[in-house]
Order: C-alpha cells, then sequence, then structure tokens
RNA sequence: GCCGCGGUAGCCUAGCCUGGUAGGGCGCCGGCCUGCUAAGCCGGUGGGCGUGGUCCCUCAGGGGUUCAAAUCCCCUCCGCGGCGCCA
C-alpha cells in the first residue's frame, strides 16, 4: 500500500509509476483520491471542532450536577451537536471507505531498474551461470534464449521431458491422483521422495548457515494476513479458503512470515530479521489452463524453503541482492545451469518494486524456465500489515522494507535435475551435495532395478 | 467444546465494583544541576489534521446504553488456568 502523503505531497510521481507500469485506467483514480482527501481533510476539521464543543459540554455537565445545578439547556445543546457529529461521522466515513478502496488497490511503486514491458516475454536476461546441456535440435532457440552468453554441451540424442521421466522412474502416479484429487495433484513416489525432502534439508541448511532462522509456519492464515502481503487480484486467482473459517490454505510460507510481525514495533537492533520458512505451498492455478498440463512442473501443492527478510528500509536495495545471489549459490551447488532476469513491468504484479527470477535450463523442454523468485516488496506489506520499527523508544515508528525469495520449491527443482542430469539410458545422476541427503547418488528406471532407493 | 480469569502506550502496572474524559514505574530522548559520572529535579515519549493546538482520536476489535464509557451491556478475536475430547 501507498502512504497517503506520497500522493498527496508527490501525486506526479505516483502518476508517472502508473504510466510506466501501463496502468492508464488507475491515473483517474489518484485525482479521485485528491479530491477525496480534500473533503475528508475538511470534514474532519469540522468534526474534531464539534467534538472539542461536546467534550467541553460534557466536562461542565459533570461539574454542574456536582454542583447540585440545573442542566438541562446543557443536554439540549449536546444532543444537537451529537446529531451533527453523527451526520458528519456518516459521510467522512464513506470517504474514508472510498479512499481506502483506491489506496488498497494501487500498486507499489517499481525501483527505476525496473524494465518496462508488456508481458514475461520482455523480461530482461541479466546474467548466466553453468554449462547447459543442449540437444541438437535445440541449438538455435537455446543460442537465442541465452543471448549467445552461456556455455554448452552439445548432445546428439534428445533428453526426455521430465513427465517422460516419472513414468520411466515410477517417481509419480499423476492418474491417481487425478482420480482423488484432480488434475494438478500428484503422488510422489519412490527415490523422489527421499529427493524432495534432500532438497529442502539442502537449501535449510545453506540458509541457517546463513544466519537465517529455521521456521515452520502455520499452513493457513486468517484474511487480514493475505490481504497484507498480496493484491486482490490474486484472491481468486491463486488462494483457497476454508470453507466455514476465517482461513486461507498458503499459497507460499512468505504470507505466515510477513504476518508474523504484524502490529508489532520492532527493536531496530533486532534488523535484519532473516527467516527460512519450510512448508508445503496450495495454489489454485486459476487462469492456466492448457499450461504446464502434465507433470509436475505447475501444482497446486508442492514443498518449499523460502527465504524471508524484515529489514531496514535504507538497506533493502543491498539484502535483495543477497536474498538472489542466496539462491543462485544453492542452483550453483546442484549444478543446475540457470539465467537470472529482471522481471518487466508487466510481469511485476502490484506487490514488488522490483523482482529477479531465476530460470533454469530444462534440457528436455529446451527452454529456460522459472524455478525462484526474489522480490523486494519495499514498505508496501509492511504498511498493511503494520510492521514498524525503532532504534530508541521516543524515536517514531518508521515501516520495515520485507523480501522474500524461493530457496528451492522442490517440484520444479526436481523437474530441473529429471531433465538435465539423465543419461541417454533414462538413469538419472544426481547432483554431488545431494548424495550425503539422499543416501543414493542416482535414480535407476524401474525397470533396471528391484527395489527403490538403492545405494 | 464447556467454565473461570485476563487483554491499558516499547515493556510493567493503577483505574473497572461505585461512569466524569488514562495515573504511576522501567526504558529511551532533551534540559537543569555537576570538574566528570551517578543520583536528583523538569519536560518529552501511539495515530491524525490546515502540525505547536489549554485540538481530535486511541484502554484487544466491533456494536449498544448515556450529556459523558477503560469503567455498564452484547458479539468477536487473542492469552492463561481448569474440565472434556484427541494424534
Amino acid at each position: 500500500m501507498l502512504d497517503i502523503k506520497l500522493i498527496r505531497e508527490n501525486p506526479d510521481t505516483v502518476r508517472a509509476d502508473l504510466i510506466k507500469r501501463g496502468e492508464i485506467e488507475k491515473l483517474k483514480w489518484i485525482d479521485e483520491i485528491l479530491e477525496l482527501d480534500k473533503r475528508w481533510r475538511e470534514n474532519l476539521k469540522k468534526i474534531n471542532t464539534l467534538r472539542r464543543d461536546r467534550n467541553r459540554i460534557a466536562v461542565e455537565i459533570g461539574r454542574r450536577k456536582k454542583a447540585g445545578k440545573d442542566v438541562g439547556d446543557l443536554l439540549t445543546r449536546s444532543r444537537e451537536i451529537a446529531g451533527q457529529i453523527e451526520a458528519l461521522e456518516k459521510e467522512i466515513e464513506e470517504i474514508r471507505k472510498k479512499i481506502d478502496y483506491y489506496l488498497w488497490r494501487l500498486p507499489n511503486i517499481t525501483h527505476e531498474s525496473v524494465p518496462i514491458g508488456k508481458d514475461d516475454t520482455e523480461n530482461v536476461p541479466i546474467r548466466f551461470w553453468g554449462k547447459a546441456r543442449v540437444w541438437e535440435g535445440f541449438l538455435e532457440t537455446f543460442r537465442e534464449q541465452s543471448l549467445g552468453k552461456m556455455d554448452y554441451e552439445v548432445l546428439s540424442w534428445r533428453p526426455k521431458i521430465h513427465v517422460d521421466m516419472l513414468e520411466l522412474l515410477k517417481g509419480a502416479d499423476l492418474e491417481r491422483a487425478a482420480k482423488v484429487s484432480g488434475s494438478r495433484f500428484y503422488y510422489l513416489m519412490n527415490e523422489l521422495v527421499i529427493l524432495d525432502l534432500a532438497l529442502l534439508r539442502f537449501a535449510l541448511d545453506k540458509l541457517v548457515e546463513k544466519g537465517f532462522t529455521p521456521v515452520v509456519p502455520p499452513y493457513m492464515v486468517r484474511r487480514f494476513v493475505e490481504e497484507g502481503v498480496t493484491s486482490f487480484g490474486d484472491f481468486e486467482d491463486v488462494i483457497y479458503k476454508v470453507e466455514g473459517e476465517d482461513l486461507y490454505l498458503i499459497p507460499t510460507s512468505e504470507h505466515p512470515l510477513a504476518g508474523m510481525h504484524a502490529n508489532e514495533i520492532l527493536d531496530g537492533s533486532e534488523l535484519p530479521l532473516l527467516y527460512a520458512g519450510i512448508s508445503p505451498c496450495f495454489r489454485k492455478e486459476a487462469g492456466t489452463a492448457g499450461k504446464d498440463t502434465k507433470g509436475i512442473f505447475r501444482v497446486h501443492q508442492f514443498h518449499k524453503v523460502e527465504q524471508f527478510v524484515y529489514s531496514r528500509p535504507e538497506e533493502s536495495w543491498e539484502w535483495h541482492e543477497r536474498i538472489i545471489a542466496n539462491a543462485e549459490e544453492l542452483f550453483q551447488e546442484l549444478e543446475i545451469p540457470y539465467r537470472v532476469v529482471n522481471i518487466c513491468t508487466g510481469d511485476l504484479g502490484y506487490v514488488a518494486a522490483k523482482k529477479y527470477d531465476i530460470e533454469a535450463w530444462m534440457a528436455g523442454q529446451g527452454k529456460f524456465r522459472e524455478v525462484v523468485s526474489a522480490s523486494n516488496c519495499t514498505e508496501w506489506q509492511a504498511r498493511r500489515l503494520n510492521i514498524r520499527f525503532r532504534d530508541k523508544t521516543h524515536e517514531k515508528p518508521r515501516f520495515v522494507h520485507t523480501l522474500n525469495s524461493t530457496a528451492i520449491a522442490t517440484s520444479r527443482a526436481i523437474v530441473a535435475i529429471l531433465e538435465n542430469f539423465q543419461t541417454e539410458e533414462g538413469v538419472v545422476k544426481l547432483p554431488k551435495v545431494l548424495w550425503k541427503y539422499t543416501g543414493f547418488k542416482e535414480i535407476l528406471p524401474a525397470s533396471m532395478k528391484e527395489k527403490c532407493c538403492q545405494e
């Protein structure tokens, strides 16, 4: 949420950013807010004067009653004033509601480095890492997607897409999951279960080493938390509601971690607060019909380790670079080739002031696909959730900045591993860094072994 | 789920029965005093607005009664204790 003072004092800054975002139809909101705010302040002044009069009369009544004097005339005046106040309060409340409606629906102000673009095709790749394995049939598209800036090794055989690998390894049962729960659900099975847990522990250990506090948060949160962390559009598209309760299934542990310090004034010496959330994530994926319908890339439920940072405003941009660097470090140790993209205005969403994605090279699909998203939400969430800090108790509290980034979302990391680490025979050679967590170094096709999870 | 007791400023607490407009302490900031420190004393310490005004709002949140509500009544949320149920 934006500060109404920013709109009041620098409306052109806000307008310019709406234009940058291509939110032209919201420009007239700014004019309306300014007009409503003016009326609100005028009414507030009137109400305050009337309240002052009422308060003085009430005190006088008390005094006279004590002295045993008559208060009839004061009662009449007081009732009169009460009526006026009531009418004005009704009016000001309606104005307030309208202002709030707009304020709660305006996007965050973008960072100057955010590129302008209409949708995800205009995100800007800013760096590349690793040596991609590229089937000769994908060479052209790979060179285009990597801008010729990435190392690669040519494969004469075509790697399988993860969906086929799942079948070969008996790593998931998608048909039965569809029977039981519908599409975009899965029974994860055999070695992939161990791999899922290994990835989580690997990511968690790394973050703990970097000073993050591990947290298993509540998997359901109240509405005020979701309203605080996300834009209203996301409610219908991504968030599951629990029927008959004021509870929502979390689409990411970012949400309960952001709500954790709602309505608090933090001690400046505690900042930055670093949390490593670990939880399942539930997403409706409405509006994605037809996309990634097979496999486990886009699903209603997955596990994720998340970085969440509460920082001082002046340090948040530095922390944004650090959390993306942490995520990159994880993918480097996993030896998964990737590129980092700077998300453009059209793909940014309302919450973040700037966002980086890590897109892993998927050797089977011949594409870079999103595996990590790292956002600086500046004070947009903190203002909605009322999360402030101060260094000395006499100081005026300031809003913190909140940042979040995927460390590892297991479903997508598994897809990257299955597509990039397979041999021509369909054996998946796991990255070394996971061996101590899995207890096995490779996953054989079901036809090549007697039982699961052998050394 | 049921019963009881609670929720007051960054923290601790008084006030609630008996309605009269939130008092004290800790911490922090500033000032006075002092060779320096401590102690002591004075002022400040949530939000708002035309921001210095003997202004308004704020006692978990919402509603009601009243000229007037922290205080009385109702609802919701949270915490603690007990009982019940349960992995």
